[in-house]
DNA sequence: CTGTTAGCGCGTTCAA
DNA sequence: TTGAACGCGCTAACAG
């Protein structure tokens, strides 16, 4: 409504005084200072955000990049999680966003990814959820005009930083907890083209040197519906499962249960849903919103000009127990 | 990158005349329109939103408005679910968009409110879960200058349309289903300032009125922990217990569960999470995801000029079985 | 049907 | 330390 020239005549200055006071620049005498927040106070002026990224050839918002990877409505507690923790530390930092989903750039060619992030004025990106098959996000991952704060997908660069946890460790501890020696231990895997997949599966791999035990791996997609199938066909074989996500946990959890059998399982995530269905599966709890939260700052980083790096979150080897989720 | 009048010059027209086709104006000759069409396509170009919006005047984008209502993390299924279907519906709209948290509107003083979405080009807001108690955005109900589409709170007007279900009819609906002649029944009510909260309570009356069963009522605020407290409570003196939303009847179920009790629940929405916990609570199943599609249509018609009205989308009285949730 | 012109609201020189 | 002037990229009104 307001715009800067009213408050310009309401505090007596200019519009370029006006513009200079609220971005903050020191080469303004405390006089003039006061009576142009004042003014801008009494009026109730807020910015025109077009018009101000415009101005300033744009490139001030960080774009939140999803991938929602399977059909309809899949997003889940762990996406929301980093949504939330990226939306709130935008807030507090008063840094503008954007949702993209991959839906969203179905409709853009991978060349003029560059341009489609230009003309949304975004100049950074946080990457949920990265696929190894995700031609387009992996080219512009090159474009060193954008900075990116990748989560779970081991890129690193000058314009990239990159936010996880030591996943391979963190695989090791907690089947450390389940597997017993002389087990024959079955491991579910994730999905094929995902980083986190691999890297976790390196986790039980070194475990399974160290303690020799028989070991099976079914990939498994990250899928509950593929584990709770996979644990159907194989859990008579074995003493225990290890799985690359809480949800195939889940999913070899209630096949069990279904066949009256028992097996120790370890999930890996920390997803509240394993306080309703089982306390007795141990897993790895992840903050994801503090991934989010952090991201953001990698990115606020990344923009100072501070090269990427690594972030290494900590995690916890845990059950989750139906007291702690609810609320 | 590229902006119009690279087009322009690419194609041999004007700027204005490349704006013109783009925008999908009629007074365009075929020939004109294919040049400047592949001039786009060759150089890539995608239009400065910023400058789109400043130049005519803002105002095109709907704001996702969600009230987050409690603490920390608290964002669940049913708002994830809004979230995606105005998302989704944005998209293949090509409508912009913006989330607004009720946190990131805490810094902006409520006469404010009009600038704030102004300056953001808003001129529609989707509004979830709005209480009695949000200032607010009640106040903004009444400037003429947005158009609403608010889920689940009772307001109609000029500018405002209402998307819903049936809540008493299905609350009706549902303890019917559970509630047997000479039945004590329990009613778990949810929050103290929240509309559907009421309207639903108005269900359960009407049913208890037609079948002059004993009911007692305790406000639980759609909490899954007080509900588990009051069914710990009371659940001795009860043969069934209908529940304002689906956590609550988990919570009971939970605490009943731990009692060694035994006795019918009702819940209401339809979450997935009933899948796990248990599918012998029948409950009111809701398309959230619809509700957020439909918003989004909502707001295009009012934009166009028609008036606001009522939506009341279908339901369904269902179990929810593991079976059909897992993926 | 197409080109020209004049801003949209703000940020950023450059002088003063 | 402040103000004037220009331009960001685009759209809308007006000519032609």
């Amino acid at each position: 409504m307001k715009n800067i020239k009213d408050v310009a005549r309401e505090a007596g200055v200019s519009a370029g005084t006006v513009s200079k006071v609220i971005k903050g620049y020191s080469s303004i005498s405390e006089a003039t200072r006061e009576k142009v927040l004042s003014a801008v106070d009494r009026l109730g002026y807020i910015p025109n955000s077009a018009a101000s990224t415009l101005s300033s050839k744009g490139t001030k918002k960080i774009g939140i990049y999803l991938n929602i990877n399977d059909k309809f409505q899949q997003i889940d507690e762990i996406n929301m999680l980093y949504v939330m923790g990226a939306l709130d530390r935008c807030r507090e930092l008063g840094v503008e966003n954007l949702i993209i989903s991959d839906e969203s750039l179905r409709s853009v060619r991978y060349e003029d990814y560059r341009s489609y992030f230009s003309s949304l004025s975004i100049d950074g990106i946080i990457v949920f959820g990265l696929n190894k098959n995700d031609e387009g996000m992996l080219k512009m991952l090159q474009d060193k005009r954008f900075k990116f704060a990748v989560i779970d997908a081991c890129f690193i660069d000058d314009n990239i930083s990159h936010i996880t946890v030591d996943q391979q460790q963190a695989q090791y501890d907690v089947a450390r907890q389940v597997v017993e020696p002389g087990d024959r231990v079955l491991y579910l895997a994730g999905k094929e083209n995902s980083f986190i997949a691999d890297w976790r599966q390196t986790g039980i791999e070194r475990l399974q040197k160290e303690m020799g035990f028989d070991l099976k791996i079914v990939r498994c997609d990250f899928s509950e519906a593929k584990a709770f199938v996979a644990a159907e066909e194989f859990v008579d074989e074995y003493d225990c499962v290890v799985c690359a996500s809480d949800l195939m946990a889940i999913g070899v959890r209630q096949a069990c249960k279904r066949m009256g059998k028992r097996v120790r399982i370890a999930g890996f995530d920390g997803i509240r849903l394993l306080g309703y269905v089982s306390s007795s599966i141990i897993t790895v709890k992840q903050d994801f919103y503090q991934f989010g939260y952090r991201a953001v700052d990698e990115i606020m980083a990344l923009r100072e000009g501070n090269p990427g790096r690594e972030v290494l979150l900590p995690y916890e080897i845990a059950h989750i127990h139906y007291r702690s989720v609810i609320k």
